[in-house]
DNA sequence: CTGTTAGCGCTTTCAT
DNA sequence: ATGAAAGCGCTAACAG
């Protein structure tokens, strides 16, 4: 089943057939229909891999994030497939593990696979590897990583501009002893929204005031960094998470600890994966649009693959603190 | 970059190269490894497009399921791919987004990228489009569609076993007058669920105390079915829903109209997502292990395209029980 | 054990 | 507007 046999069902040649298939101009109405006619008696369906093998366009992109599992991404994917699939695009997706072997095996498949561009949106990132997507040219987007080139994009993601408005309606609440649980220091995003916090203190004159625990953008870190908090002699009245999964951990170990959220204690999450709002109480977290950033990387990498001229190659998403119920005046 | 320069490059033809990289026999280990160091040298990666289709097997995997955002696939995802690619395979992901259209689109995409086979792990089904895979002969795996052949195979889901496990438990617990939220009725494993419920009813005698609500297998459903629920002049003393998203909804519900549970309302839910436990209370649900569910797809899938001798054509996945907080004695 | 060669199914000049 | 034919990069006979 091939084109050999759908040109001579249409009485035409193939490389009309192959016209059809590829909405050339030149061919006559009548030709196309009778081809197209053909095309659908026999069922027939191009065969990709041919196509990419003369064209070198694979029409697939490929999608690296750290862990499916992980709430964030899910809608991540699902907003860049749906674009992808829209303009006849696959999309092959690679889980690092958060692990930088997997991830160069990752690379390794989309390069095989000849995809025609790499979105990166894996939470840690390796320079190295990524120079091996750069070097053969193949287009990519990175979220955070800041390279840029000609075959690049970077998307930045505002995490001081959540954790900013976070300190700032903690304040209003009168809070003052306010602690942070980051995550792996490793990731420079974790290390990011650290700083922002340090910042926040710092502006307010209370440096001396900052209570970090390290979690591991977890549960279990969540919780096991919560613990400690509820230690210290003087603990916080405010805990601000590195990410939605430590609050969810961290909340955990609250009410655990007999105490109460936001009678006791408020807290503050990261991302709004979408079972932030089904905590008890629900989740006051800072928003990162899943779909904003899909649909900014998809844009960045079709305009790369395009070789669109200008210097766009450097994108910016904000975070905003949405308020719901886990934090509260003293 | 292709295989002719690594052979150049190693002073051997083209052949010997395919047959190093492939692994083959025949090949004298100096001259592989003299080949092996050009391949490395140049940084080659063989193209598998023309691999493909040369030798008319892709090493790609298609997988359809529903929606990605759904708190049931990732994991099944997940484990699905950690598989595939720990045997060198690729696997594509098709959301239908509960849409027949798009799944007709899923198995297009498919079948024009020529996967070695697919697994089917819609919650709806939809016999007419899967026809079309099994016609081309393209090794398919469903889960729960009951149909297998000599190219495909099926899944069954004991979603019964659980239910009964549920109710027994209810039962023990003196329970009697108890609910059940169930799902689209359009889903057979919906109408399983529910029909499972029904029977344990009746194998009490109780056939007369049913009471069944209808929800969407998502959260606003079952808060939705919940209220209802809390209307009736004799309300529910325990619910069991259809899953876990239903019960999370209904939970909400219970809360918002100042009941607790388990005091007043005890609660069972479904699939055992992985924010089951992290409810408040942690909820009591019903396990599928979509690990266990992945592996036995994958392994069926395998056996169909090597086409391994044997009946085994039909599989099938058990339901247990796991009791956390959200059900207790009356 | 290694090389030669004929395609896999399609796109794309180059003729006509 | 259509056709003939030359590959795309690789694998798999078949020879040697």
């Amino acid at each position: 089943m091939n084109i050999k046999e759908v040109a001579k069902r249409a009485k035409v040649s193939t490389a009309t057939v192959s016209r059809t298939i590829n909405d050339s101009e030149k061919v006559r109405p009548g030709t196309a229909a009778r081809v197209r006619q053909a095309i659908e008696e026999l069922n027939f369906y191009p065969n990709t891999h041919a196509r990419t093998l003369v064209s070198g366009r694979s029409r697939m992109l490929g999608l690296i994030i750290s862990d499916i599992t992980n709430p964030f991404y899910p809608e991540l994917v699902k907003s860049f497939e749906d674009q992808a699939v829209e303009r006849g695009q696959e999309v092959i997706i690679g889980n690092t593990d958060y692990n930088p072997k997997r991830m160069a095996g990752c690379v390794r498949r989309m390069v095989e696979r000849k995809v025609d561009g790499v979105a990166i949106m894996t939470s840690e990132a390796d320079p190295a590897l990524v120079t091996e997507l750069t070097r053969r040219n193949i287009p990519t987007v990175f979220m955070d990583t800041g390279k840029t080139g000609l075959h690049s994009a970077n998307i930045r993601i505002d995490y001081a501009q959540g954790i900013h408005e976070a300190m700032q309606h903690l304040f209003s609440l009168n809070h003052r002893r306010i602690a942070f649980i980051a995550g792996p220091m490793n990731l420079e995003s974790a290390r990011t929204r650290r700083d922002a916090y340090l910042s926040g203190l710092k502006s307010r004159g209370l440096s001396d005031r900052s209570m970090i625990e390290k979690g591991d953008h977890r549960i279990e870190g969540g919780a096991m960094a919560m613990r400690s908090l509820l230690k210290l002699p003087h603990r916080p009245t405010a805990v601000i998470t590195s990410n939605d999964l430590t609050a969810i951990g961290a909340l955990g170990a609250i009410l655990h600890a007999g105490l109460r959220v936001p009678e006791d204690i408020s807290l503050i999450g990261f991302d709004d994966i979408s079972f932030a709002h089904l905590t008890q109480p629900p989740l006051t977290t800072i928003i990162l649009s899943r779909t904003q950033l899909a649909v900014t990387a998809f844009a960045a990498l079709e305009a790369l693959i395009r070789k669109d001229e200008g210097p766009h190659t450097d994108y910016s998403i904000p975070t905003h603190l949405v308020m719901r119920a886990s934090t509260r005046a003293i």
